[in-house]
DNA sequence: TGTCCACGTCT
DNA sequence: AAGACGTGGAC
């Protein structure tokens, strides 16, 4: 199967009709209904920047908060590269994947130390910027610095998809640059590309949506070539695998044992965590409850459990990379959404209350 | 202990 | 280059 993954191949199926009718009405359709979103009223690269971290992987309407909430506490590079990755991570708890906050706040610093403030504009120079892949390098080019580039994210990459009836996976870096190239074809010289590429995503979202495809209302029935929209893009299937973790409550007076993340695995790296139950410097006592975490493709039961110190004077603090923390300071620190969950739930019960009675 | 799915970058 | 990284929401 010479063309079997050849995206390519597929784009015979562009005719005369369709080029003319794509664009006119994906930007009609626009014109109609747009969204105004807080980073839509303005070009500038810092806030095109941390718009585009937070909605790697996160849906709209989850970012809009906290994109308004950063922006009135880092309200540009110069604030962002000083903060502290304390400040950073704190911004972020909730947001997930935080080796994202951890790269923009390496961008700022760059970009304000070492770029006198200024962000590069072309895709190729943004691409060597930490945490900013194609996708991302393509948006800021166009949507801050009015290039003249196709940006895909997801609901792009659907759209063309559909239209075009592509079966073959479209995740690769090779594949995504094909269809890329395919979109530019279609635009001319001067199309307004940021445009384009707000457009694409937004009839993604709204109309071409992934789960429960719009066709009836679809302004682009006539010329698309799905036959089951809703089977495209195909995506190979992922297992969940169910996991045990056991988490380990240690108490002392009023303060609760947490421990910064460590950086060998990378998970929650810099947040603060409870830590997992080790028996042989731990004691248990009671289990308290457990919650379901969903971790990629992973369902992670956690266990949490009542536990003390085996011989506490034989355990360094530094050994372990944690601390005592007053149960009135946690709420301050960075915690992961099952972490802060987990101490919802304890706050809950009387006895570890910070405000007992 | 509901289950499944969407969503880019890095290694 | 398969798999890690996280969360929230639809059903």
């Amino acid at each position: 199967m010479e063309n079997g993954n050849n995206i390519a191949f597929c784009l015979e199926r562009i005719d005369a009709k369709f080029r003319e009718t794509f664009p006119r009405r994906l930007f009609e359709w626009h014109g109609e209904n747009a969204y105004s979103y807080p980073w839509r009223q303005t070009q500038e690269p810092y806030a095109i920047v941390v718009s585009e971290f937070m909605l790697q992987q996160t849906q709209v309407k989850t970012v809009i908060p906290y994109y308004l909430k950063w922006m009135e506490r880092f309200e540009n590079w110069e604030r962002l590269a000083n903060a502290s990755e304390g400040e950073v991570l704190k911004a972020w708890e909730g947001l997930g994947y935080y080796a994202r906050a951890r790269n923009l706040h390496k961008i700022a610093k760059i970009v304000f130390y070492e770029k006198q403030g200024i962000l590069p504009s072309e895709p190729t120079e943004l691409l060597k910027l930490p945490g900013i892949g194609l996708y991302t390098a393509n948006a800021i080019a166009s949507l801050a610095f009015g290039k003249k580039t196709v940006a895909l994210d997801a609901n792009g990459i659907r759209v063309l998809v559909r239209l075009l009836s592509i079966h073959q996976p479209v995740n690769k870096v090779r594949a995504l640059k094909e269809l890329s190239r395919m979109a530019m074809n279609l635009l001319s010289e001067d199309s307004d590309f940021s445009l384009f590429n707000s457009a694409l995503m937004d009839f993604g979202r709204a109309v071409c949506k992934a789960l429960a495809p719009k066709c009836m209302i679809c302004p682009l029935k006539e010329i698309c070539q799905a036959e089951q929209p809703e089977q495209l893009p195909f995506k190979p299937k992922k297992r969940i695998e169910v996991r045990k973790e056991k988490i380990a409550i240690l108490r002392k007076e009023d303060s609760i044992w947490l421990h910064q993340a460590d950086s060998k695995t990378g998970r929650y790296r810099g947040m603060w965590v409870f830590p997992n139950f080790d028996p042989f410097a731990m004691e248990q006592k009671t289990i308290l409850f457990s919650l379901p975490a969903f971790l990629s493709r992973y369902k992670i039961f956690l266990e949490v459990c009542e536990a003390a110190w085996k011989q506490e004077q034989l355990f360094q603090p530094n050994l372990w990379q944690g601390e005592w923390i007053k149960k009135e300071k946690i709420s301050f620190l960075p915690l992961p959404a099952p972490h802060r969950r987990i101490w919802m739930k304890l706050m809950t019960e009387r006895a570890f209350s910070p405000h007992p009675g």
